[in-house]
DNA sequence: CGGTATCCCCCGCGATACTG
DNA sequence: CAGTATCGCGGGGGATACCG
């Protein structure tokens, strides 16, 4: 990117952290995904050679180390970034986009997300899998199982032979909804927007094992 | 910008801000500056074909309104960016940069920006012309005069024959320095960088009437 | 002053193939 | 798995001229 020409901070920061990419890059790294490829999950419509140009780059600027292991990590300077990325979520949740985009609806990153996000604490002790089935996705990318051994939970695009303990029945629209705090999961269950089948026990405590997006609590504006 | 394709808000309102010079507009608007021009003024490397552009995207999205007086203004959506833009200038002032680039020290940013950020209580009652000389830019570019008439101060790139009360000689960088809060004024005095010449009472007041830009008070990094 | 319209160039980026 | 190398295109944006 050629420079802003301008001494102003702001200029100066958006010289390096303001291409295309780059801040989504840190929010992976911020969540803690460190290697090429799980980064690269997050940001399904970067090309390879694209991310891994802008890793490069941060790495020239100081924000990132790539170490020996191949893992990437944040420098402390990088670190540091984390308000912005979260000034940005506040925004982006209270004032973009009304419109949901079927598109936007990638059911990997969902998931993926979904299952590094469980409260490990409240997860049953029994070796658990958690068949997912979401009807407004091709029948290729539509079906994940979570297998929860406690404190292990692995997200399976396969069905590699175990048993189904719970089965959920909903769309991603549904489930993202939920996730990103637009609707109360109660309300989606009553609706049967998602649906649950299995052992009681289980189908009651479900909703307790879920945690929801960072940025589910944010405050929406008032519509006056 | 084509869609990032997620539903994350991050990447969501990077779809809206994260164009190049777009969050440099909104920095523009956030700090009171109206009118396209000024705006211009601010960003001196942009076309005024793409800042109309930048500007007629941001209103299509809601972060701002063209009056029909002609000024532009930040909807509640627009301001609630201050956030990211002060997030990304309190990152840039301890992360970017370390080497200044003579070619950002742009003087008629720097003087517009000095002449918008004086205590207006503090300058003297009479009429008072203070006179820049920055040494170290091309002479065509390298004075001009703020005239105070309380509360107005206006900047003026000629002397359109007002006699100067005060002369102050130094340097873009020099000037830059302390109005970016690397360098306290009084050493910059001290050392010479920054000369001033007039009535002794008004010489020694001078300091007083300069505000510092508003991330001057940052905390820099330890250097560890 | 406050923009539009047009042309055209460059380079950011995707696609594809290859490597250790 | 974790990249690099190369090629080719599309469109973002600069330059310039024009307009109300």
């Amino acid at each position: 990117m050629t420079s802003y020409g301008q001494f102003c901070p702001v200029a100066q920061a958006l010289e390096i952290v303001g291409e295309r990419w780059t801040l989504l890059v840190v929010r992976e790294l911020l969540c803690g995904n460190y290697r090429f490829n799980q980064i690269l999950n997050g940001v399904p419509l970067m090309s390879r050679s694209l991310l891994a140009a802008r890793l490069r780059t941060l790495e020239d600027a100081g924000l990132v180390v790539h170490h020996p292991t191949g893992e990437y990590a944040l420098t402390p300077s990088g670190r540091e970034l984390e308000p912005v990325v979260k000034g940005l979520g506040i925004w982006g949740t209270r004032w973009a986009r009304k419109d949901n985009r079927p598109e936007d609806n990638d059911p990997v990153l969902l998931m993926w997300d979904l299952h590094r996000n469980l409260h490990v604490d409240r997860l049953p002790a029994k070796e658990t899998v958690v068949a997912f089935w979401l009807r407004d996705v091709e029948a290729k990318r539509s079906r994940y199982w979570l297998r929860i051994q406690k404190p292990e939970v692995e997200l399976c695009l396969t069905n590699q032979g175990f048993e189904e303990t719970l089965k959920i029945e909903t769309t991603a629209q549904a489930l993202i909804d939920v996730w990103m705090g637009h609707k109360p999961l109660n309300q989606a269950l009553k609706s049967k927007a998602i649906a649950i089948e299995g052992p009681p026990g289980l189908v009651r405590d479900f909703p307790k094992w879920l945690k929801l997006n960072v940025f589910a609590p944010v405050p929406r504006p008032d519509v006056a």
